[in-house]
DNA sequence: AGCACGCCGACT
DNA sequence: GTCGGCGTGCTC
C-alpha cells in the first residue's frame, strides 16, 4: 500500500506501482490477433512517444511495425505486466496522425465490424505504407556455396546471394532462388552464422524537396530585439507574428518579400540579429498543377446569398448542425460551398469537399484550385503513393487547409475542421464496395461531430434517408434543408418528353423512336450539341445460339458476357475476364449465334448510321481506361469537335456543357425493374441528373426518355422535374414495407471457392444470428446471393432488418465471435448495403 | 533413443 | 504471417 503522508514519496510510490504502457494496432495480417497489445514505454522514449506514432516492436519472436492507439498506466498487480515488452523505437519521420483520426478508427471498427488494422489502413494508408523488410548479407564476401556443408539448397542459396551482390532483401532472394525446401534452408543458414540479418523500414517513395523558409527566431521575444526595426523590417515580423499565431511553419524568402514588399537587406538584417532565424524544411509538391488561373467569386443569386448566409451562421457559431442544400441541377451550389470555406478559412479553420470520384476531373478541382489556390489539396484513386503522401504532409504542416477528394479523402488529416460537403450526397460512390464497406457520408457526419464541424450534404435529388431526415413533417428535423429552386440566371429545367417504347415498337421497332432522330436532326442542324445516355456498355448485354439455346457465360462469375464489338470480344462486366468472340456456336456449331440487349457501343453505331455527318464521342469504361483519356474526350465534347456524346452514367453527371440543349436516354429501364427497393429512387436520380444536362447555356434544353414503362413513378417524376412528387410516393411505399429509412439492414455475404462451404457458413451464421439477435430484428435467409458466383468465389448471404435504433453491429459482430477465426474471414459484413448483391 | 515433418496455437 | 512446441512416425 502506498504511504498516505507525504506527497513526494507518493510520486515515488505510484512511479514504482505503476507501469507506463502503450497500446499498439500491430501492422501483421493475421486472422486471429487480438485488437491490439501492450508494450512497455522505455525510458528513451518516455517523453516521445504518444498516441498516433509509429513504431517498431518485438512481435511473435521478429520485429513489427505498429500503431500507437493510446498511451496508459497500468498497476504493476496487473498480470499483463509479466507479458510486457518494450516498444523497440520510433519510426522517424513517418507520418503520425491525430487524437481525432485515432477516434476515427474506433468508430470505424465498431460500426463496421471490423478489426482496428483494417480501419487503420484506411485512415492512415500513408502511414501505414511504411513496411518492415528483412535484409540478409553475406556473412564475408568470400563465402562459397561448398562452405555450407554438404547441403546443395543451402549452397544454392549462398551461390544466389552472392550472384546478388551479397545482400538482398529477403523476400528478392526467396523469389530469385525458387526452391522448395526455402524457409528451412535460410533458417539453417542464419542459425550457422553464414547468412546475417537485418531489419529495415522501407518507406513510401516521397517527393518532398528541402527549402530554405524563415521564422521567428529566439530574439523575437526580448523587447530590445523590437523597436528598433526599419518600416520594412516591421512588416516582415507582422507577417511572420500572424502567420505564427495561425498555427503554420515559416515563410520562403520569396513569399516574405512579394507579401511585404521589403527588401533582401532588410530581411538579412534580421537573421544577423537572431530575430529571425532560417530553416530548412521540406516542401511536399502539389500533383494537381497549380496553374489554374485564379477566379473572380461571381455576384451571387438571391438563393445563393441566402443560402450561403444559412451556412456563415452555422460555420461562425460552430454549430454542429447537418445540413441539406437541396438544388435544382445548374442552381450554382458550387458557389454556395465556395462562399462557406471563405468562412471557415476566416476563422483559421479547414474544410473538406467530398465529391464522387467520376466527378473528380479537371473541371470540379479546377474551379476550387482556381479560387483557394495552392492550400487545396486534391486526393483521388489515381495518385501514385508519393503523390498521396505529399499531399497527406501539406495538409498536416498547415500548407493545405482545404481538401477536395474522392470518398477516401473523408479521411485527410485536416486539423480543426470547420465544414465538411458532401456534395452529390446520394451518389453510391460513397459507399466502399470492398472490406470495410464503410460509407463516407457517415464516416462525413462523425469526423463533423468529433470536430465540431458543420456538415453540408449538397444535391438535386437527395437520397430518400437524407430527405426524409430533413423533414419535420415526419417529427424529424436531424437536418436542416436548404432550397434552391432556380436555375443560374433564369434558366428554365428542360422540357422533358416520354416516349413510350412499347407503342413505337408496335409501329416500327428501332434504337430511336422517330421523336429523337427528328430532335437530333434539328439541334445538329442549328449547331447545337447533344448528349445520348444508355447505362449499358459494349456491344450487347449477351449472345446467345438460336440453334442450340447456348448462352456465353463467364467461367468465374455467375453472369452472362457482354459483347463488345470494336474488338469482337467477349467481357464479364463484373471481373477481367476477356475471350474472342466466337464466329459459329461452341456448342452445337451452328452459324446463328446472335447479340441481344443494347449498349452504347450500339448506339454509337446506330447515331453513325442516321448521321454519318456528324462527329461521335462515346464515353464508358472502355473508351476511358487509359489515363487521360477521359479528359481528352471532354475537351473534344467541349470544344465542338464532337457533336454528340454518347456515355453510360459517367455523363449523367456534373457536366456543364452549355451547348448541350438535347439529352436523350436511349432506355430508362436498365435499372427501373432491378429486383432492389432502391431500383426507383436510382431511376429517378440517373434520369433527373442527366436531364439537368441539358439548357445549362443560352438555349433552352430538351430531353426526351425512351422507355417501356412510361407511367412509372420514377419516370413520371423525372419528367416534371418534381423531386417531391416522387418522394411522396416513395416514402409511402418504404414505410409500408418497411425499409429505409424505417429499417436498418445489413447483409453478411459468406464466400468460399467451394460451394458447399459458402452455404455451411452462411447456415452457421444464420444460426448464430438468430441465438443472438432480439426479436425486433429479422433474420433473412441463408440464401444464395443474387450473384451466387463472383471472381471464382461462391457466395451465399443472410441479411438483417432492424428497427433503426438497434444496435445492428453489436449483433453480428456477436455472431461472428463464436465463429473460429479462420471462418470469419471468409465473412463479409455490409451495414447499411446499397446494394444486395 | 534420436530426428524429420507437419499441424496447431500464440503472438503484449 | 511466422515461429516454436509438440505429436507422430520412421530409422539407427
Amino acid at each position: 500500500m502506498p504511504p498516505d503522508s507525504a506527497p513526494y514519496s507518493d510520486t515515488l510510490w505510484e512511479e514504482f506501482a505503476e507501469v507506463d504502457v502503450v497500446d499498439v494496432v500491430v501492422d501483421v495480417d493475421a486472422p486471429d490477433l487480438q485488437p491490439f497489445y501492450s508494450y512497455r514505454v522505455p525510458e528513451e522514449l518516455r517523453n516521445t512517444l504518444q498516441a498516433g506514432t509509429c513504431v517498431r516492436l518485438p512481435f511473435a519472436g521478429r520485429e513489427a511495425l505498429g500503431y500507437v492507439l493510446a498511451r496508459r498506466r497500468i498497476p504493476l498487480s496487473d498480470p499483463l505486466c509479466r507479458k510486457l515488452k518494450p516498444v523497440h523505437a520510433i519510426l522517424p519521420d513517418a507520418v503520425s496522425i491525430n487524437e481525432e483520426q485515432i477516434r476515427t478508427v474506433l468508430w470505424m471498427s465498431e460500426r463496421y465490424v471490423c478489426d482496428l488494422l483494417s480501419a487503420m489502413r484506411c485512415v492512415a494508408p500513408a502511414v501505414l505504407s511504411n513496411r518492415l523488410q528483412t535484409v540478409v548479407r553475406l556473412q564475408n564476401p568470400d563465402l562459397r556455396g561448398e562452405d555450407a556443408g554438404d547441403s546443395m539448397a543451402r549452397a544454392h542459396l549462398i551461390e544466389t546471394l552472392r550472384a546478388l551482390g551479397g545482400s538482398a532483401d529477403l523476400e528478392t532472394l526467396r523469389a530469385t532462388a525458387r526452391l522448395s525446401g526455402f524457409s528451412s534452408a535460410y533458417a539453417d543458414l542464419v542459425r550457422a552464422g553464414l547468412f546475417v540479418e537485418a531489419k529495415q523500414v522501407v518507406r513510401p517513395r516521397a517527393t518532398g524537396k528541402k527549402v530554405r523558409v524563415y521564422a521567428l527566431g529566439p530574439a523575437a521575444n526580448t523587447l530590445t530585439g523590437l523597436g528598433r526595426q526599419s518600416p520594412q523590417q516591421q512588416r516582415i515580423l507582422d507577417l511572420l507574428v500572424e502567420h505564427t499565431r495561425q498555427g503554420h511553419g515559416g515563410l520562403t524568402r520569396e513569399e516574405l518579400l512579394a507579401r511585404t514588399g521589403a527588401s533582401a537587406a532588410s530581411l538579412r538584417g534580421l537573421v544577423e540579429r537572431g530575430v529571425v532565424v532560417c530553416e530548412e524544411r521540406t516542401v511536399w509538391r502539389a500533383p494537381t498543377s497549380i496553374s489554374a488561373h485564379r477566379t473572380v467569386p461571381p455576384e451571387l443569386t438571391a438563393e445563393q446569398r441566402q443560402a450561403t448566409a444559412i451556412l456563415r451562421q452555422c460555420i461562425e457559431s460552430r454549430s454542429t448542425q447537418t445540413v441539406l442544400l437541396f438544388g435544382v441541377t445548374a442552381s450554382g451550389k458550387t458557389e454556395v460551398y465556395l462562399n462557406a470555406i471563405e468562412a471557415v478559412l476566416q476563422q483559421g479553420r479547414t474544410a473538406m469537399v467530398l465529391v464522387p470520384e467520376i466527378a473528380l476531373t479537371t473541371q470540379v478541382v479546377d474551379v476550387f484550385v482556381g479560387r483557394f489556390g495552392e492550400q487545396v489539396a486534391v486526393l483521388h484513386s489515381k495518385l501514385s503513393e508519393g503523390e498521396r503522401h505529399d499531399e497527406w504532409r501539406r495538409m498536416q504542416d498547415g500548407q493545405a487547409r482545404i481538401v477536395v477528394g474522392a470518398r477516401s479523402a473523408v479521411f485527410a488529416p485536416l486539423d480543426r475542421l470547420g465544414l465538411i460537403v458532401v456534395d452529390e450526397e446520394h451518389e453510391a460512390s460513397y459507399k466502399q464496395e470492398n472490406n470495410p464497406r464503410y460509407n463516407a457520408k457517415d464516416l462525413a457526419a462523425e469526423r463533423a461531430r468529433l470536430s465540431g464541424a458543420t456538415l453540408v450534404l449538397g444535391s438535386a435529388t437527395p437520397s430518400i434517408e437524407t430527405y426524409y431526415a430533413s423533414c419535420p413533417e415526419a417529427g424529424d428535423s436531424r437536418i436542416r434543408r436548404i432550397e434552391m429552386r432556380q436555375r443560374i440566371g433564369n434558366r428554365p429545367l428542360p422540357d422533358v418528353h416520354v416516349v413510350d417504347l412499347r407503342a413505337e415498337f408496335r409501329k416500327r421497332p428501332a434504337l430511336f423512336s422517330t421523336r429523337l432522330v427528328e430532335a437530333m436532326h434539328a439541334r445538329l442542324r442549328c449547331g447545337q450539341q447533344i448528349i445520348l445516355f444508355l447505362n449499358r456498355r459494349g456491344y450487347a448485354q449477351f449472345v446467345l445460339c438460336r440453334d442450340c439455346g447456348w448462352v456465353a457465360r463467364c467461367p468465374h462469375c455467375a453472369v452472362s458476357l457482354a459483347f463488345h464489338a470494336y474488338d469482337r470480344t467477349l467481357k464479364c462486366h463484373h471481373c477481367e475476364h476477356v475471350e474472342r468472340a466466337p464466329m459459329v456456336c461452341p456448342d452445337c456449331g451452328g452459324t446463328r449465334v446472335k447479340a441481344f440487349g443494347i449498349g452504347t457501343e450500339k448506339v454509337e453505331e446506330e447515331v453513325a448510321k442516321i448521321f454519318p455527318e456528324a462527329r461521335v464521342a462515346r464515353m464508358d469504361r472502355d473508351t476511358t481506361a487509359r489515363k487521360g483519356a477521359h479528359g481528352r474526350l471532354m475537351r473534344e465534347f467541349r470544344e465542338g469537335r464532337a457533336r454528340i456524346l454518347i456515355g453510360t452514367q459517367m455523363v449523367a453527371k456534373g457536366l456543364d456543357f452549355p451547348n448541350v440543349t438535347l439529352v436523350g436516354v436511349v432506355s430508362a429501364d436498365t435499372a427501373i425493374n432491378l429486383p432492389d427497393f432502391r431500383a426507383a429512387e436510382r431511376t429517378f436520380q440517373l434520369l433527373t441528373q442527366v436531364a439537368g444536362r441539358a439548357g445549362r447555356g443560352e438555349s433552352p434544353g430538351e430531353v426526351i426518355i425512351q422507355t417501356f414503362s412510361p407511367d412509372h413513378y420514377a419516370v413520371q417524376a423525372a419528367v416534371h422535374q418534381d423531386y417531391a412528387m416522387f418522394y411522396r410516393t416513395e416514402i409511402q411505399f418504404r414505410q409500408e414495407l418497411r425499409y429505409p429509412p424505417f429499417s436498418r439492414f445489413a447483409n453478411l455475404v459468406c464466400t468460399d471457392l467451394e460451394e458447399a462451404r459458402a452455404s455451411g457458413r452462411a447456415q452457421r451464421l444464420a444460426y448464430n444470428l438468430r441465438q443472438v439477435a432480439p426479436d425486433s430484428v429479422e433474420i433473412i435467409g441463408p440464401a444464395p446471393a443474387p450473384l451466387v458466383r463472383l471472381k471464382n468465389q461462391y457466395r451465399h448471404h443472410v441479411a438483417l432488418r432492424a428497427p433503426v435504433d438497434a444496435p445492428i453491429s453489436g449483433i453480428i459482430r456477436e455472431a461472428l465471435q463464436q465463429m473460429p477465426p479462420e471462418e470469419r474471414r471468409g465473412v463479409s459484413v455490409d451495414i447499411d448495403p446499397l446494394s444486395m448483391i
